[in-house]
DNA sequence: GTCTATAGTTGGATAGAC
DNA sequence: GTCTATCCAACTATAGAC
Protein backbone atom coordinates (compact mmCIF):
# COMPACT_ATOMS: atom_id res chain seq x y z
CA UNK A 1 0.00 0.00 0.00
CA UNK A 2 1.04 3.32 -1.02
CA UNK A 3 2.45 5.38 1.70
CA UNK A 4 0.68 8.94 1.29
CA UNK A 5 -2.07 7.91 3.82
CA UNK A 6 -1.73 10.61 5.81
CA UNK A 7 -3.80 13.12 6.24
CA UNK A 8 -0.85 15.33 7.29
CA UNK A 9 -0.09 15.64 4.01
CA UNK A 10 -2.39 18.84 4.08
CA UNK A 11 -0.88 20.45 6.64
CA UNK A 12 -0.08 23.84 4.29
CA UNK A 13 -2.94 26.08 4.05
CA UNK A 14 -4.47 26.44 0.47
CA UNK A 15 -6.05 28.93 -0.68
CA UNK A 16 -9.51 28.20 -1.11
CA UNK A 17 -10.09 25.60 1.66
CA UNK A 18 -7.77 27.23 4.17
CA UNK A 19 -11.02 28.30 6.31
CA UNK A 20 -11.37 24.78 8.22
CA UNK A 21 -13.73 24.73 10.93
CA UNK A 22 -13.91 28.86 11.74
CA UNK A 23 -17.86 29.52 11.02
CA UNK A 24 -17.59 32.88 11.92
CA UNK A 25 -15.19 33.50 9.39
CA UNK A 26 -16.98 31.63 6.94
CA UNK A 27 -20.33 33.24 7.71
CA UNK A 28 -18.58 37.08 7.50
CA UNK A 29 -17.31 35.84 3.97
CA UNK A 30 -20.00 34.88 2.65
CA UNK A 31 -21.65 38.19 3.90
CA UNK A 32 -18.90 40.11 2.79
CA UNK A 33 -19.13 38.31 -0.82
CA UNK A 34 -22.76 38.11 -1.00
CA UNK A 35 -23.04 42.13 0.02
CA UNK A 36 -20.53 43.40 -2.77
CA UNK A 37 -22.51 41.45 -5.59
CA UNK A 38 -25.74 42.13 -4.08
CA UNK A 39 -25.08 45.99 -4.33
CA UNK A 40 -23.66 45.59 -8.03
CA UNK A 41 -25.91 43.10 -9.75
CA UNK A 42 -29.21 43.21 -7.69
CA UNK A 43 -31.20 39.81 -5.95
CA UNK A 44 -31.71 37.87 -9.17
CA UNK A 45 -29.12 39.01 -10.98
CA UNK A 46 -26.54 37.32 -8.13
CA UNK A 47 -26.39 33.76 -7.89
CA UNK A 48 -25.38 31.04 -4.94
CA UNK A 49 -22.55 30.17 -6.52
CA UNK A 50 -21.01 33.42 -7.59
CA UNK A 51 -21.61 34.46 -3.58
CA UNK A 52 -19.96 31.23 -2.67
CA UNK A 53 -17.37 30.90 -4.95
CA UNK A 54 -16.03 34.55 -4.15
CA UNK A 55 -15.94 33.73 -0.82
CA UNK A 56 -13.89 30.40 -1.72
CA UNK A 57 -16.53 28.01 0.35
CA UNK A 58 -18.66 25.63 -0.91
CA UNK A 59 -22.26 26.31 -1.92
CA UNK A 60 -22.85 24.11 0.62
CA UNK A 61 -21.36 25.56 3.23
CA UNK A 62 -23.73 28.76 2.35
CA UNK A 63 -26.56 26.63 2.49
CA UNK A 64 -25.53 24.82 5.82
CA UNK A 65 -25.52 28.36 7.53
CA UNK A 66 -27.90 30.37 6.26
CA UNK A 67 -30.25 28.30 4.78
CA UNK A 68 -31.21 29.53 1.56
CA UNK A 69 -30.35 32.73 -0.81
CA UNK A 70 -32.98 34.65 0.35
CA UNK A 71 -31.83 34.05 3.88
CA UNK A 72 -28.30 35.07 3.26
CA UNK A 73 -29.47 38.09 1.57
CA UNK A 74 -31.81 38.55 4.40
CA UNK A 75 -28.87 38.46 6.55
CA UNK A 76 -26.58 40.89 4.13
CA UNK A 77 -29.28 43.26 4.77
CA UNK A 78 -29.63 43.29 7.87
CA UNK A 79 -25.69 43.55 8.92
CA UNK A 80 -25.58 46.63 6.26
CA UNK A 81 -28.72 48.74 7.00
CA UNK A 82 -29.71 48.38 10.72
CA UNK A 83 -27.01 50.26 12.15
CA UNK A 84 -27.23 52.93 9.91
CA UNK A 85 -31.02 53.25 10.81
CA UNK A 86 -30.09 52.77 14.25
CA UNK A 87 -27.78 55.65 14.09
CA UNK A 88 -30.56 58.04 12.82
CA UNK A 89 -33.31 56.84 16.07
CA UNK A 90 -30.05 57.54 18.06
CA UNK A 91 -29.11 61.22 16.43
CA UNK A 92 -33.20 62.30 16.49
CA UNK A 93 -33.44 60.95 20.35
CA UNK A 94 -30.26 63.43 20.86
CA UNK A 95 -31.83 66.10 19.26
CA UNK A 96 -35.41 65.89 21.22
CA UNK A 97 -33.26 65.54 24.26
CA UNK A 98 -31.41 68.61 23.91
CA UNK A 99 -34.46 70.60 22.58
CA UNK A 100 -36.21 70.02 25.89
CA UNK A 101 -39.44 70.77 25.81
CA UNK A 102 -39.38 72.83 22.22
CA UNK A 103 -39.27 70.63 18.96
CA UNK A 104 -35.70 70.64 17.52
CA UNK A 105 -35.41 72.69 14.29
CA UNK A 106 -36.09 71.61 10.42
CA UNK A 107 -32.88 71.73 9.35
CA UNK A 108 -31.48 69.74 12.23
CA UNK A 109 -33.85 67.01 11.95
CA UNK A 110 -32.96 66.77 8.52
CA UNK A 111 -29.31 66.35 9.17
CA UNK A 112 -30.39 63.71 11.88
CA UNK A 113 -31.92 61.87 8.62
CA UNK A 114 -29.80 62.37 6.10
CA UNK A 115 -26.47 62.19 7.78
CA UNK A 116 -25.95 58.26 8.36
CA UNK A 117 -26.43 57.30 4.98
CA UNK A 118 -24.47 60.26 3.23
CA UNK A 119 -21.08 60.36 5.46
CA UNK A 120 -19.10 57.88 5.26
CA UNK A 121 -15.44 59.31 7.20
CA UNK A 122 -13.68 59.49 4.10
CA UNK A 123 -13.34 55.92 3.61
CA UNK A 124 -11.71 55.13 7.21
CA UNK A 125 -15.30 53.56 7.90
CA UNK A 126 -15.93 51.06 5.57
CA UNK A 127 -19.42 50.14 6.25
CA UNK A 128 -20.68 53.81 5.39
CA UNK A 129 -20.15 52.95 1.85
CA UNK A 130 -21.34 49.77 1.76
CA UNK A 131 -24.41 51.16 2.94
CA UNK A 132 -24.76 53.31 0.18
CA UNK A 133 -24.46 50.60 -2.05
CA UNK A 134 -26.76 47.94 -0.61
CA UNK A 135 -29.47 50.68 0.22
CA UNK A 136 -29.88 51.88 -3.51
CA UNK A 137 -30.72 47.81 -3.95
CA UNK A 138 -32.57 47.78 -1.31
CA UNK A 139 -34.75 50.55 -2.76
CA UNK A 140 -35.67 49.36 -6.36
CA UNK A 141 -34.99 45.62 -6.40
CA UNK A 142 -38.23 43.88 -7.24
CA UNK A 143 -38.16 40.60 -5.66
CA UNK A 144 -40.39 39.68 -2.33
CA UNK A 145 -37.40 39.23 0.07
CA UNK A 146 -36.57 42.56 -0.82
CA UNK A 147 -39.17 44.73 -0.40
CA UNK A 148 -40.24 43.12 2.58
CA UNK A 149 -37.31 43.85 4.22
CA UNK A 150 -37.82 47.43 3.14
CA UNK A 151 -40.94 47.97 4.74
CA UNK A 152 -40.17 45.98 8.10
CA UNK A 153 -37.10 48.46 8.23
CA UNK A 154 -37.89 51.65 7.09
CA UNK A 155 -41.47 52.04 7.41
CA UNK A 156 -40.96 52.74 11.02
CA UNK A 157 -37.90 54.79 10.46
CA UNK A 158 -40.29 57.26 8.41
CA UNK A 159 -42.99 57.26 10.38
CA UNK A 160 -40.48 58.30 13.57
CA UNK A 161 -39.18 61.22 11.26
CA UNK A 162 -42.60 62.26 9.71
CA UNK A 163 -43.86 62.88 13.28
CA UNK A 164 -40.70 64.97 13.86
CA UNK A 165 -41.09 67.02 10.48
CA UNK A 166 -44.36 67.88 11.85
CA UNK A 167 -43.43 68.68 14.86
CA UNK A 168 -40.52 70.80 13.19
CA UNK A 169 -43.63 73.11 11.13
CA UNK A 170 -46.29 72.31 13.14
CA UNK A 171 -48.92 74.96 11.54
CA UNK A 172 -48.57 73.02 8.02
CA UNK A 173 -50.63 70.65 6.14
CA UNK A 174 -49.96 67.30 7.42
CA UNK A 175 -50.59 65.67 4.28
CA UNK A 176 -48.79 67.79 2.03
CA UNK A 177 -46.01 67.72 4.20
CA UNK A 178 -45.80 64.07 4.11
CA UNK A 179 -45.79 64.23 0.16
CA UNK A 180 -43.02 66.61 0.67
CA UNK A 181 -41.35 64.34 2.82
CA UNK A 182 -41.14 61.72 0.18
CA UNK A 183 -39.51 64.08 -2.30
CA UNK A 184 -36.76 64.04 0.44
CA UNK A 185 -36.31 60.56 0.65
CA UNK A 186 -36.06 60.40 -3.31
CA UNK A 187 -33.65 63.00 -2.74
CA UNK A 188 -31.20 60.77 -0.92
CA UNK A 189 -32.16 57.46 -2.38
CA UNK A 190 -30.56 58.88 -6.36
CA UNK A 191 -27.66 60.02 -4.47
CA UNK A 192 -27.15 57.10 -3.04
CA UNK A 193 -27.87 55.27 -5.90
CA UNK A 194 -25.37 57.52 -8.19
CA UNK A 195 -22.43 57.03 -6.59
CA UNK A 196 -23.07 53.63 -6.29
CA UNK A 197 -21.56 52.60 -9.78
CA UNK A 198 -19.44 54.51 -12.27
CA UNK A 199 -21.87 55.41 -14.60
CA UNK A 200 -23.25 59.00 -14.06
CA UNK A 201 -26.63 59.57 -15.58
CA UNK A 202 -25.00 62.77 -17.34
CA UNK A 203 -21.52 62.24 -19.36
CA UNK A 204 -20.15 65.68 -18.32
CA UNK A 205 -21.31 65.66 -14.49
CA UNK A 206 -19.03 67.22 -12.33
CA UNK A 207 -17.59 65.03 -9.59
CA UNK A 208 -19.82 65.03 -6.74
CA UNK A 209 -18.36 67.44 -3.77
CA UNK A 210 -17.18 66.32 0.12
CA UNK A 211 -19.57 64.65 2.09
CA UNK A 212 -19.94 67.29 4.53
CA UNK A 213 -20.59 70.33 1.90
CA UNK A 214 -23.04 67.39 0.04
CA UNK A 215 -25.01 66.91 2.99
CA UNK A 216 -25.04 70.37 3.66
CA UNK A 217 -26.79 71.10 -0.07
CA UNK A 218 -29.04 68.48 0.52
CA UNK A 219 -30.26 69.93 4.17
CA UNK A 220 -30.52 73.20 2.39
CA UNK A 221 -32.44 72.13 -0.44
CA UNK A 222 -34.95 69.95 1.69
CA UNK A 223 -35.67 72.46 4.15
CA UNK A 224 -36.50 75.16 1.45
CA UNK A 225 -39.23 72.90 -0.47
CA UNK A 226 -40.71 71.38 2.72
CA UNK A 227 -41.03 75.18 3.76
CA UNK A 228 -43.28 75.94 1.00
CA UNK A 229 -45.64 73.49 2.27
CA UNK A 230 -49.03 75.68 2.88
CA UNK A 231 -50.57 75.99 6.28
CA UNK A 232 -53.24 73.59 7.40
CA UNK A 233 -57.02 74.83 5.87
CA UNK A 234 -58.43 73.79 9.06
CA UNK B 1 -71.16 19.55 -28.77
CA UNK B 2 -67.64 20.25 -29.33
CA UNK B 3 -67.50 23.87 -30.12
CA UNK B 4 -64.21 23.79 -31.56
CA UNK B 5 -64.44 22.31 -34.95
CA UNK B 6 -64.76 25.16 -36.57
CA UNK B 7 -61.80 27.63 -36.61
CA UNK B 8 -64.05 30.22 -37.66
CA UNK B 9 -65.54 30.10 -33.96
CA UNK B 10 -62.31 31.28 -32.96
CA UNK B 11 -63.06 35.20 -34.29
CA UNK B 12 -61.77 36.61 -30.96
CA UNK B 13 -58.16 36.91 -29.71
CA UNK B 14 -57.49 33.23 -29.15
CA UNK B 15 -54.99 32.71 -26.27
CA UNK B 16 -52.32 30.54 -27.34
CA UNK B 17 -52.04 29.76 -31.17
CA UNK B 18 -54.23 32.22 -33.41
CA UNK B 19 -51.45 34.96 -34.31
CA UNK B 20 -50.98 32.50 -37.42
CA UNK B 21 -49.49 34.95 -39.43
CA UNK B 22 -48.88 38.17 -38.18
CA UNK B 23 -45.45 39.32 -37.22
CA UNK B 24 -46.72 42.92 -35.99
CA UNK B 25 -49.28 41.43 -33.94
CA UNK B 26 -46.31 38.94 -32.58
CA UNK B 27 -44.56 41.49 -31.90
CA UNK B 28 -46.68 43.84 -30.23
CA UNK B 29 -47.72 41.15 -27.55
CA UNK B 30 -44.28 40.41 -26.66
CA UNK B 31 -43.44 43.68 -26.09
CA UNK B 32 -46.67 44.49 -24.11
CA UNK B 33 -45.64 41.27 -21.85
CA UNK B 34 -42.36 42.57 -21.81
CA UNK B 35 -42.99 45.55 -20.26
CA UNK B 36 -45.29 44.55 -17.67
CA UNK B 37 -42.74 41.75 -16.53
CA UNK B 38 -39.44 43.80 -16.99
CA UNK B 39 -41.39 46.58 -14.69
CA UNK B 40 -42.81 44.15 -12.22
CA UNK B 41 -39.40 41.80 -11.77
CA UNK B 42 -36.34 43.71 -13.18
CA UNK B 43 -34.35 42.60 -16.02
CA UNK B 44 -32.51 39.56 -14.20
CA UNK B 45 -35.95 38.49 -13.06
CA UNK B 46 -37.66 38.19 -16.20
CA UNK B 47 -37.20 35.12 -18.26
CA UNK B 48 -37.78 34.81 -22.22
CA UNK B 49 -40.05 31.63 -20.71
CA UNK B 50 -42.17 34.21 -18.86
CA UNK B 51 -42.48 36.21 -21.04
CA UNK B 52 -43.31 34.33 -24.57
CA UNK B 53 -45.58 32.40 -22.22
CA UNK B 54 -47.84 35.51 -21.29
CA UNK B 55 -47.92 36.69 -24.61
CA UNK B 56 -48.98 33.19 -25.97
CA UNK B 57 -45.88 32.50 -28.67
CA UNK B 58 -43.41 30.25 -28.61
CA UNK B 59 -39.51 31.00 -27.55
CA UNK B 60 -38.17 30.64 -30.95
CA UNK B 61 -40.59 33.47 -32.46
CA UNK B 62 -39.07 35.99 -29.53
CA UNK B 63 -35.95 35.03 -30.65
CA UNK B 64 -36.48 35.14 -34.45
CA UNK B 65 -38.28 38.91 -34.24
CA UNK B 66 -35.67 40.55 -31.37
CA UNK B 67 -32.88 38.15 -31.58
CA UNK B 68 -32.11 37.85 -28.12
CA UNK B 69 -33.61 38.89 -24.36
CA UNK B 70 -31.41 42.13 -23.86
CA UNK B 71 -32.42 42.96 -27.89
CA UNK B 72 -36.21 42.48 -26.33
CA UNK B 73 -35.31 44.15 -23.58
CA UNK B 74 -33.70 47.30 -25.54
CA UNK B 75 -37.14 47.45 -27.91
CA UNK B 76 -39.23 47.63 -24.82
CA UNK B 77 -37.42 50.46 -23.32
CA UNK B 78 -37.65 52.48 -26.49
CA UNK B 79 -41.09 51.90 -27.31
CA UNK B 80 -41.80 53.32 -23.09
CA UNK B 81 -39.30 55.48 -22.60
CA UNK B 82 -38.60 57.45 -26.12
CA UNK B 83 -41.65 59.44 -26.76
CA UNK B 84 -41.95 61.14 -23.23
CA UNK B 85 -38.33 62.16 -23.50
CA UNK B 86 -39.75 63.79 -26.81
CA UNK B 87 -42.76 65.53 -24.89
CA UNK B 88 -39.92 66.94 -22.63
CA UNK B 89 -37.65 67.92 -25.22
CA UNK B 90 -40.89 69.21 -27.51
CA UNK B 91 -42.38 71.42 -24.23
CA UNK B 92 -38.94 72.90 -23.77
CA UNK B 93 -38.19 74.12 -27.03
CA UNK B 94 -41.86 75.66 -26.74
CA UNK B 95 -41.43 77.54 -23.73
CA UNK B 96 -37.83 78.62 -25.56
CA UNK B 97 -40.13 79.94 -28.36
CA UNK B 98 -43.20 81.37 -26.46
CA UNK B 99 -40.15 83.39 -24.29
CA UNK B 100 -38.79 85.08 -27.07
CA UNK B 101 -35.67 86.45 -26.19
CA UNK B 102 -36.31 85.93 -22.59
CA UNK B 103 -35.01 82.27 -21.15
CA UNK B 104 -38.20 80.61 -19.71
CA UNK B 105 -38.87 80.75 -15.84
CA UNK B 106 -37.79 78.05 -13.22
CA UNK B 107 -41.39 76.38 -12.69
CA UNK B 108 -42.30 76.06 -16.08
CA UNK B 109 -38.76 74.69 -16.83
CA UNK B 110 -39.63 72.31 -14.23
CA UNK B 111 -43.41 71.68 -15.54
CA UNK B 112 -41.59 70.84 -18.92
CA UNK B 113 -39.40 68.04 -17.06
CA UNK B 114 -41.69 66.24 -14.72
CA UNK B 115 -44.73 66.72 -16.15
CA UNK B 116 -44.30 63.69 -19.05
CA UNK B 117 -43.06 61.58 -16.10
CA UNK B 118 -46.21 62.11 -14.24
CA UNK B 119 -49.20 62.81 -16.00
CA UNK B 120 -51.09 59.74 -16.82
CA UNK B 121 -54.13 61.76 -18.25
CA UNK B 122 -55.98 59.69 -15.48
CA UNK B 123 -55.74 56.62 -16.96
CA UNK B 124 -57.27 57.36 -20.31
CA UNK B 125 -53.68 57.09 -22.11
CA UNK B 126 -52.33 53.63 -20.47
CA UNK B 127 -48.98 54.57 -22.80
CA UNK B 128 -47.78 57.17 -19.11
CA UNK B 129 -48.86 54.67 -16.87
CA UNK B 130 -46.66 51.95 -18.06
CA UNK B 131 -43.94 55.13 -18.71
CA UNK B 132 -44.09 54.77 -14.73
CA UNK B 133 -43.30 51.64 -14.46
CA UNK B 134 -39.99 50.90 -16.62
CA UNK B 135 -38.42 54.24 -15.95
CA UNK B 136 -38.47 52.98 -12.39
CA UNK B 137 -36.57 49.77 -13.59
CA UNK B 138 -34.52 51.82 -15.94
CA UNK B 139 -32.77 53.99 -13.47
CA UNK B 140 -32.26 51.29 -10.95
CA UNK B 141 -31.73 47.77 -12.72
CA UNK B 142 -27.96 47.07 -12.96
CA UNK B 143 -27.92 44.68 -16.32
CA UNK B 144 -25.32 46.56 -18.74
CA UNK B 145 -28.48 46.74 -21.34
CA UNK B 146 -30.45 48.94 -19.16
CA UNK B 147 -27.57 50.81 -18.14
CA UNK B 148 -26.43 51.48 -21.45
CA UNK B 149 -30.07 52.81 -22.99
CA UNK B 150 -30.47 54.70 -19.46
CA UNK B 151 -27.30 57.05 -20.62
CA UNK B 152 -27.76 57.13 -24.01
CA UNK B 153 -31.41 58.69 -23.68
CA UNK B 154 -30.94 60.39 -20.52
CA UNK B 155 -27.58 62.25 -20.80
CA UNK B 156 -28.60 64.30 -23.76
CA UNK B 157 -31.91 65.05 -21.71
CA UNK B 158 -30.47 66.32 -18.84
CA UNK B 159 -27.95 68.62 -20.60
CA UNK B 160 -30.84 69.87 -22.29
CA UNK B 161 -32.48 70.57 -18.89
CA UNK B 162 -29.63 71.05 -16.62
CA UNK B 163 -28.74 74.53 -19.87
CA UNK B 164 -32.32 75.43 -19.28
CA UNK B 165 -32.18 75.75 -16.03
CA UNK B 166 -28.83 77.31 -15.56
CA UNK B 167 -30.57 80.09 -18.07
CA UNK B 168 -33.67 80.18 -15.46
CA UNK B 169 -30.91 81.02 -12.49
CA UNK B 170 -27.95 82.84 -14.31
CA UNK B 171 -26.49 84.45 -11.30
CA UNK B 172 -26.30 81.04 -9.64
CA UNK B 173 -23.09 78.84 -9.00
CA UNK B 174 -23.36 76.37 -12.11
CA UNK B 175 -21.41 73.06 -10.41
CA UNK B 176 -23.96 73.47 -7.61
CA UNK B 177 -27.11 74.42 -9.67
CA UNK B 178 -26.17 70.99 -11.61
CA UNK B 179 -26.01 68.89 -8.18
CA UNK B 180 -28.98 70.14 -6.99
CA UNK B 181 -30.86 69.58 -10.50
CA UNK B 182 -29.77 65.81 -9.73
CA UNK B 183 -31.90 66.51 -6.40
CA UNK B 184 -34.82 66.88 -8.87
CA UNK B 185 -34.52 64.07 -11.01
CA UNK B 186 -34.41 61.88 -7.51
CA UNK B 187 -37.25 63.21 -6.29
CA UNK B 188 -38.87 62.48 -9.82
CA UNK B 189 -37.79 58.96 -10.21
CA UNK B 190 -38.48 57.96 -6.33
CA UNK B 191 -42.34 59.08 -6.79
CA UNK B 192 -42.18 57.27 -10.28
CA UNK B 193 -41.02 54.48 -8.26
CA UNK B 194 -43.31 54.35 -5.41
CA UNK B 195 -46.37 54.35 -7.36
CA UNK B 196 -44.98 51.16 -9.17
CA UNK B 197 -46.31 48.30 -6.72
CA UNK B 198 -49.28 48.57 -3.96
CA UNK B 199 -46.31 48.40 -1.00
CA UNK B 200 -45.44 51.93 -0.10
CA UNK B 201 -42.50 52.34 2.12
CA UNK B 202 -44.79 54.09 4.84
CA UNK B 203 -47.51 51.24 5.95
CA UNK B 204 -49.68 54.69 6.73
CA UNK B 205 -48.86 56.46 3.28
CA UNK B 206 -52.11 58.47 2.48
CA UNK B 207 -52.82 58.07 -0.75
CA UNK B 208 -51.28 60.47 -3.10
CA UNK B 209 -53.29 63.30 -4.86
CA UNK B 210 -54.30 63.62 -8.45
CA UNK B 211 -51.60 63.98 -11.03
CA UNK B 212 -51.93 68.12 -11.37
CA UNK B 213 -51.98 68.91 -7.43
CA UNK B 214 -48.82 66.22 -6.92
CA UNK B 215 -47.14 67.98 -10.21
CA UNK B 216 -47.93 71.28 -8.64
CA UNK B 217 -46.30 70.29 -5.11
CA UNK B 218 -43.02 68.60 -6.90
CA UNK B 219 -42.77 71.92 -8.70
CA UNK B 220 -42.77 74.30 -5.78
CA UNK B 221 -40.60 72.11 -3.62
CA UNK B 222 -38.14 71.71 -6.53
CA UNK B 223 -38.36 75.28 -7.20
CA UNK B 224 -37.56 76.91 -3.92
CA UNK B 225 -35.02 74.03 -3.37
CA UNK B 226 -33.03 75.46 -6.52
CA UNK B 227 -33.68 79.04 -5.49
CA UNK B 228 -31.34 78.63 -2.50
CA UNK B 229 -28.33 77.49 -5.08
CA UNK B 230 -25.80 80.39 -3.84
CA UNK B 231 -24.58 83.06 -6.23
CA UNK B 232 -21.63 82.40 -8.13
CA UNK B 233 -18.12 83.12 -6.58
CA UNK B 234 -16.89 84.75 -9.79
C1' DG C 1 -43.55 33.36 -39.41
C1' DT C 2 -44.21 30.10 -36.15
C1' DC C 3 -43.80 25.89 -34.26
C1' DT C 4 -41.59 21.49 -31.76
C1' DA C 5 -37.61 19.62 -30.07
C1' DT C 6 -33.40 19.93 -28.10
C1' DA C 7 -28.70 21.41 -27.27
C1' DG C 8 -25.82 23.25 -23.81
C1' DT C 9 -25.52 26.03 -19.48
C1' DT C 10 -26.50 27.41 -15.25
C1' DG C 11 -29.65 27.88 -11.43
C1' DG C 12 -30.85 26.49 -6.10
C1' DA C 13 -30.76 22.93 -3.11
C1' DT C 14 -29.41 18.36 -0.96
C1' DA C 15 -27.04 13.68 0.33
C1' DG C 16 -23.39 11.70 2.30
C1' DA C 17 -18.37 11.29 3.06
C1' DC C 18 -14.97 13.12 6.20
C1' DG D 1 -18.45 22.54 9.57
C1' DT D 2 -17.07 21.77 5.12
C1' DC D 3 -16.48 19.32 1.19
C1' DT D 4 -17.57 16.58 -3.43
C1' DA D 5 -20.94 14.89 -6.16
C1' DT D 6 -25.30 15.08 -7.87
C1' DC D 7 -30.30 15.99 -8.71
C1' DC D 8 -33.47 18.32 -11.23
C1' DA D 9 -35.60 22.40 -12.72
C1' DA D 10 -35.12 26.48 -15.53
C1' DC D 11 -32.50 29.15 -18.49
C1' DT D 12 -31.03 31.20 -23.44
C1' DA D 13 -30.54 30.04 -27.84
C1' DT D 14 -30.77 27.33 -32.12
C1' DA D 15 -31.96 23.67 -35.69
C1' DG D 16 -35.23 22.06 -38.61
C1' DA D 17 -40.09 20.83 -39.79
C1' DC D 18 -44.18 23.04 -41.67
Amino acid sequence: MSAEASPRSRSVDPPSSARGRDPELTKTRLLDTAERLFAERGFSGTSMRAVTQGAGVSVSAANYHFGSKAALLHATLGRVIVPVNQERFELLAALELAAGDAAPGLEAVLDAFLRPAIESRDDSDERRRRYRQVAARLYSDPPEVVTAFKQEHFGPLLERFGAALERALPDRDPQQLDIAFQFVVGIMVHLIAGQMDTSPLRTDAPPLPANEELLKQMVRFSAAGLRTVPRSAS
